[in-house]
DNA sequence: TGTCGCAATGTAAGCGCTTACATTTGCATT
DNA sequence: AATGCAAATGTAAGCGCTTACATTGCGACA
């Protein structure tokens, strides 16, 4: 059994006895037919199983109702919280979420940008605001809303054409390492993420730095390793056995910091005792490890919703949203202590 | 500044002095044109910048190279990682992803099948089997490849008219629970997913109770519960004080696992001296709570790898692919012990 | 040199919708 | 009953591509 041709508009509209304005009327904007004639082209849709081609919309609308969003990976949770959320909400407004993930890799990401233009999303999400600003200028020629979410401020160097909807990385950073500082620590390193190409990674480093220098404390060791467990145990093991290791270790995320408190453990060392160390997304490993990280906690699912917001605010009215600044906070568990002599 | 409009494949077309059918195939079949005018078309792309407006190509040529997805959440990181290895393939073969989640919600599936479909979709990924008729009828009808993924044998009463990439689950908890009765215990609990409408669920189910049966252990207790956290801590925290403790509870996923280790042993029990716990799924958390999870290993990332190639196998030769189970296998850490009496 | 056959290119008809504009309808007003 | 006007509906021109089919060009061969 081949496939029988499906029913389109016009297949519709002559069931009813209508034209095919008016069905696409029914369709789009309900209220400009009257009732008796919306009812019977109900009953033509339904009797014929009639669905709408979007694509034949789309290029006839100039309208997609598709979002879509680029992001680095979906295997963080912290993305795949903020997406679902993000995708929550879109469903709301009949939107689909076309996604592509980047693997934090730029030329990639620039690729999946023009991909996702072509198919002519209605609006997009990007994560970070550091980019080549020919990405910028071209979404901008396209007039595609766009919403950059998890940064805020960093590199602001010259204003973005798109809505800002994220977190202080460095302030975050910097009231982290205060609160390290606090607690007594000056021999203090970093586990940092890759800073190349990823403003939030470089942002936190720099609030590190720039907390450190207020101190007088010279030269720390940054160690820069990508998000992953596993590495993040062997840039621990690696920094314990060729340096002098340090009484505070502030790593720019859960899922390095988790891979610091393991290797430590392994190697003998008591976390906080010989070594405090601390976190930076809290997400729920963070509660569940012994000990327990003090982190940073960012609002992921605050991210996703507000971005679809934001989005959606631009892409309905063209009503421009402001910038939007969350605010992220300290959670103290046990993996932070006063360094003991 | 107002949105000029974006050049077409005619512009191209004029500019290189060709027709538009060359400059088409030069996109989509370079090799049936020769290399001199394919040059020249090239150059009249980069001049004025050109992308194809995939709109127009999906209903022109009604293929859209976008594969649907719906998943119940991508909270859960067995279907985030699996999602992702399914993007990165399907991004080799120049395919993109919509993504839908469903919460579990048979009826919001079924509207997002629906929709994804109205999209044009190439390909479509599901997870599980079990599902309303209709919907495999609507599948067949449309002609609309599809690959079923995480189940496989099981509710197997019809043939279902897609391909499946699963692992057995029934088998997989029987072969747990098996380990856990091998160690000694004979009073065990079960922590189980919600099984209405999950096949997963269920099936995990059916294993434990017909290795329980197996045994001549009677009406065991069997908790369903959602996957979170939070829930199975309580769900935990319920059974310990208004039932008999057993010596070991089986959970039907590591989300239930670490609820029920964290509550237990806030309530002041050992894992596994006073219980014994386990997990099934394997995610990163298992590895890294104190006690580790014993576990049922599942290959998520193979899970998502083949699902990709089997669709695109598919879509692009017609090529039938032969269902695909994956083995799961028993990693054993610390949460399971015999029981202490 | 003429002919045949195939490879390269061109022509033009849609793909299934939306929407500007034109027309008709129904109803209040006089 | 005639008039005017707004609301409801119809007409038809695209939206930007692909592709079946028609045409042209060109080298091989006799």
């Amino acid at each position: 059994m081949s496939k029988q041709p499906l029913p389109k508009l016009e297949d519709v509209a002559r069931l009813a006895g209508v034209s095919t304005a008016t069905v696409s009327r029914c369709l789009n904007q309900p209220n400009q037919v009257v009732k008796a004639t919306r009812k019977r082209v109900q009953k033509a849709v339904d009797e014929l199983g009639y669905m709408p081609n979007f694509n034949a919309r789309s290029l006839a609308a100039k309208r997609s109702k598709i979002i879509g969003a680029v992001i680095p990976t979906m295997e963080n949770a912290i993305f795949a919280r903020a997406l679902q959320v993000f995708q929550e909400r879109l469903t709301e407004e009949d939107f689909d979420l076309l996604v592509a993930s980047s693997s934090y890799k730029k030329e990639v990401e620039e690729k999946q940008i023009r991909s996702l233009v072509s198919r002519g999303v209605d609006g997009l999400l990007l994560i970070g605001i550091k980019r080549d600003p020919k990405i910028y200028e071209f979404l901008q020629e396209r007039e595609i809303p766009f919403v950059i979410a998890w940064s805020f401020d960093e590199h602001m160097k010259a204003p973005v054409p798109g809505q800002l909807v994220g977190f202080n990385n460095y302030k975050a950073m910097t009231s982290i390492v205060q609160l390290v500082l606090d607690k007594g620590h000056r021999n203090i390193a970093m586990l940092a993420g890759i800073a190349d190409n990823n403003d939030r990674a470089s942002a936190r480093i720099a609030g590190f730095k720039a907390k450190i220098a207020e101190y007088g404390l010279k030269d720390p060791v940054v160690i820069e390793c990508e998000y992953d467990i596993d590495k993040a145990r062997k840039a621990f093991a690696n920094l314990h056995q060729t340096l002098k290791t340090p009484t505070a270790l502030i790593c720019a995320n859960d899922v390095l910091a988790v891979g610091a408190v393991l290797e430590a453990q392994s190697q003998g060392l008591n976390v906080p005792d010989d070594i405090s160390i601390t976190g930076f997304d809290d997400i729920e490993i963070a509660s569940i490890i012994s000990p327990s990280l003090t982190t940073v906690h960012v609002p992921h699912r605050m991210l996703g919703l507000h971005s679809a917001n934001t989005l959606l605010a631009n892409i309905n009215a063209g009503r421009i949203v402001t910038d939007m600044e969350l605010e992220t906070s300290i959670i103290e568990r046990q993996s932070l202590s006063n360094p003991k002599v």
